[in-house]
DNA sequence: TATTGTTATACTCTATAACTATA
DNA sequence: TATAGTTATAGAGTATAACAATA
């Protein structure tokens, strides 16, 4: 066996190390979770987005959810041959994305799943103290996007 | 050009769709920064990890890490390859790592680049809020994890 | 029997570069 | 010229399963 298993202080002090670390969990939890409906967390992600916004272009979806325009192509690809999203022509190179029948149902599903997973998975923090992170997070992102 | 670029309110209020995309986005600031060492980043943090514990085992380091053995293999080999790990039987099957010369001077670099982008990086958020930040990611971590 | 370290392998996510066709 | 979407490709990081050697 082993004995000393805690983190030397001087890596536990690092924030970036713990967003690494919790944020690798946090997304193997949910993909478990996830694969009850047989979808990958970008996928779900990808679904939420334009289930709130149908209509939007995959260009934009990869802006919104900061995934890079190449990778959204097989992302939209795999979901548009599972039958869960339609793809409307915008213009001669864009495309309108929304939920198709059977994707909404997905949605739903999805939703519910992850629903449940954030309620266990954050479940230590209180309500005010997961907005606060939150807010934390954005700022982050919004200051250190290129 | 595209008009609406912000986040809906259902993926907005997810703190895991924020954990992912600020820690992918520092995990990428810290990764651009370590080139200045040609390190990655878990070899930085492996680094940083022997050095506050010479003489811990492979095993324990992926633990404490939260990295699993078989992925720890190639990355402590790469390390002593370039001569920045020492390796020292401790018995039959276990070795005991320490940082060598030209490791510790390696990780003296490493560890001035980590705190100037940390500084950076997280220069938005008070010292008090990082702490709560932290605090709260250790929280989750270990009542999450398996 | 359990653990250490290793190998092989596959999956997810990310990144860049180059291309086409449209605007 | 700039943008939308695509393709090809590579690099990180993570996961599982199986193995030999040792405890």
């Amino acid at each position: 066996m082993s004995q000393d298993l805690t983190l030397s202080t001087v890596v536990d002090e690092r924030p970036g190390f713990h967003l690494r670390r919790v944020s690798g969990l946090a997304m193997a939890a949910l993909g478990e979770a996830l694969v009850a409906v047989d979808l990958r967390v970008l996928e779900a992600t990808v679904l939420f987005e334009v289930a709130a916004k149908p209509g939007i272009t995959l260009s934009d979806l990869g802006r919104v959810l900061g995934i890079k325009r190449a990778n959204m192509t097989p992302l939209v690809a795999g979901l548009m041959a599972r039958g869960y999203l339609a793809s409307k022509r915008k213009d001669g190179r864009s495309q309108a994305l929304s939920l198709s029948k059977t994707g909404e149902q997905i949605y739903d599903k999805a939703r519910a799943i992850v629903e449940a997973y954030e309620q266990r998975f954050f479940a230590p923090l209180s309500e005010a103290e997961k907005q606060v992170m939150i807010r934390h997070l954005r700022t982050l992102w919004s200051s250190n996007q290129s």
